[in-house]
RNA sequence: GCGCCCGUAGCUCAGUUGGAUAGAGCACAGGAUUCCUAAUCCUGGGGUCGCAGGUUCAAUUCCUGCCGGGCGCGCCA
């Protein structure tokens, strides 16, 4: 049962009564019951009064003392009390608070999942950064960020697909192949300088020491196979790479850039796709910028555009009419000598989504793109969609503190500190939680030493620690030759001191959080509610050293340790289901 | 110049759709372990929620203007 609705209905027959016995105009607002930030205040509480005063004409804790009135026969009410400046504080009868626990222990790893999203269709896309380089610890927030959004819109019954939108051609492409190219040559002991801009990290160094164990001419059955096994290939990346087969027995000094670039790609996608695994992100579709091209993508969203009549011709170039949808300004789509320009890809493939069936695309962009918003967004209008089917997740930059440095994150100068050495050093739990537990459209410094040095302080571990004591407190049960036996045949009754009835209401409100942080997209909220959680019961847990009659595990009381043993376990359950939200590990023992 | 984001304790940051006495960690001072895991807990000091107006019964939260920091502005990608 869920109180808090109940309550919200039953207050508002009793300011509808309460409008009519005055002849008021009947309430129009909505009837806001909400879990208090202080226990002093119960369980429940209702601003009603306030919002009621000024139809009613009357001082709003006179209205309070009413609604009290009008709510004194509901049954699940412990009590309900008007207090200034007009608030209403309930408390739930603790019988009905045991219904809380049922209720979870019912669920297990359901619980918190919702069918909120109606089975929508929804993309999430997300990282979407170039293979330039390997991942570096500023993707990894975009990365975790946007993969966090995914499980909560999954959790709240929205049908997700995750992807990654690559660019592998253009100029920046281009450079990168001539980077490698001119590494291979180094390789082989030519004096070749870098290309200008060209990329100058260690991992294209590596490159070309591969392509330099094929002996001068391209095998590409020891390309496709000379990866490390172990897990199945991804198989776009698999498609990709294949593509390079059409070099297959070419000496590589007959080749050219396009070989280079397509050769570098395919080994950093590589890293980049087990980088991404290493920190549980798993992408349905890698979809590459250049087939939009090639299967005529691009050129059928210019027709639909031309014949929506939504792009027009000035000066010999084709501009979209993107400032009606509040775009700055319109913006060229096809340059007066003929080529695209880099919107125009965006455009077929946004498009692209939609024509998947996807019913909204969110978009997890880093903060130096947050200009490109507004006319994507009207980009997506002019194909015809609604404002509302494109929505931006915008991540803030990560500043690294090494050293008492500040390091600047450069691709191209290779000056970074490459993802899977923060996966090596501080593990995958301690960087997706970090990495989630701020809001995503603040900046943020990523201080390396202190999250090495000082990893044991890092809340990550606080969280599982309650989550492993929950455990271990039911294997000290076993011990103590005490069996549970589940909610059936407890009396939940006894759960009646204060400390209990707080973890039961915070419990409760679990999927209410997840909802919200869903609908808002931004999973720092699970991450706040789980360090609260976990305070909460460490706070009572260490009680216990003082005081034996606090302990869960009461020998001379059986039916409390029963009891106890239920709310533990409905903790435990909360703890790792939203563990698992944010796709951190829930171990049992630490 | 224009646009977006941020500004909360010494530092790093939380703060659900406006609500009651603004929170946590680190740092600082002190205390708790015959322990159901001390990777814990308790106590204390520390705040004009950037500034000024406005809306409201009520503003850290919404609106306007200013100040400070970051990012972005192209027929570049």
């Amino acid at each position: 049962m869920d109180f808090k609705r109940a309550l919200e209905e039953q207050l508002a027959q009793a300011a509808g009564r309460l409008c009519e016995k005055q002849g008021a105009a009947a309430f129009a607002g909505a009837v806001q019951v909400v879990p208090p930030k202080s226990r002093e205040h119960g369980d429940y509480a209702t601003n009603l009064a306030l919002q009621l005063s000024k139809t009613l004409r009357r001082p709003p804790i006179e209205i309070a003392r009413d609604l009290v009135e009008e709510l004194k026969g509901v049954d699940f009410l412990e009590g309900a009390e008007a207090v200034a400046p007009g608030f209403v504080n309930f408390r739930l009868r603790v019988a009905a608070s045991g219904n809380i626990l049922r209720g979870i222990l019912e669920k297990g790893a359901a619980f918190g999942r919702s069918e909120m999203g109606q089975g929508e269709k929804v993309m999430v896309e997300f990282v979407s950064a170039n293979p330039t380089g390997p991942l570096h610890i500023g993707h990894a927030r975009n990365a975790v960020v946007g993969d966090c959004a995914a499980r909560l819109l999954e959790a709240t019954g929205h049908a997700v697909t995750r992807e990654y939108y690559f660019n592998d051609a253009g100029v920046q492409m281009d450079t990168l192949g001539r980077s490698l190219h001119a590494r291979y040559l180094q390789a082989l002991g030519q004096d070749e300088p870098l290309p200008e801009n060209g990329y100058q990290g260690p991992y294209m160094v590596d490159i070309a020491q591969e392509l330099k164990s094929h002996g001068g001419i391209f095998h590409a059955d020891a390309f496709l196979h000379g990866k490390a096994g172990g897990e199945e290939p991804n198989p776009y990346l698999h498609a990709y790479e294949e593509s390079l087969r059409e070099f297959d027995g070419r000496p590589i000094a007959d080749l050219d850039t396009p070989f280079f670039t397509r050769f570098a790609a395919s080994r950093i996608l590589q890293t980049i796709d087990k980088d991404l695994r290493d920190m549980r992100i798993r992408f349905d579709v890698w979809f590459s910028e250049s087939s939009l091209y090639r299967d005529g993508s691009v050129d059928r969203a210019l027709e639909k555009l031309k014949s929506l009549g939504q792009i027009y011709e000035k000066d010999g170039a084709w501009w979209l009419r993107s400032e009606q949808f509040g775009d700055e300004k319109d913006r060229v789509v096809i340059k007066s000598d003929g080529a695209k320009t880099y919107v125009t890809p965006d455009l077929a493939y946004h498009e692209n989504k939609f024509q998947r069936g996807f019913h909204r695309a969110i978009d997890v962009l880093g903060g130096d793109h947050h200009g490109y918003v507004p006319r994507l967004r009207a980009g997506v209008q002019n194909l015809g969609h609604n404002a509302d089917q494109i929505q931006f997740v915008i991540i803030q930059m990560v500043t690294l503190l090494k050293d008492n440095e500040r390091i600047k994150i450069s691709t191209r100068r290779g000056d970074f500190l490459p993802l899977s050495h923060a996966i090596a050093e501080l593990g995958v739990d301690a960087v997706r939680f970090f990495m989630v537990m701020r809001s995503a459209d603040a900046q943020m410094n990523f201080d390396w030493n202190l999250a090495k040095s000082q990893s044991m302080e890092n809340p990550v571990y606080y969280v599982q620690y309650a989550h492993a004591r929950c455990a271990s407190l039911f294997q000290k049960a076993a011990e103590e030759g005490v069996e549970w036996k589940g909610p059936e045949g407890a009396d939940l009754g006894r759960l009646t001191i204060e400390e209990e009835r707080a973890l039961i209401q915070a419990l409760g409100r679990y999927p209410e959080v997840v909802e919200s942080a869903a609908r808002a997209l931004e999973p720092q909220h699970i991450a706040n509610y789980l360090m609260e959680l976990a305070q909460t019961f460490n706070a009572w847990f260490t009680r216990g050293t003082r005081d034996k009659s606090l302990r869960f595990v009461v020998p001379d009381d059986p039916a409390l340790t029963q009891a106890r043993l239920c709310l533990i376990a409905a903790l435990k359950t909360v703890l790792a289901n939203a563990l698992g939200l944010i796709g951190v590990s829930a171990p049992d023992e630490m």
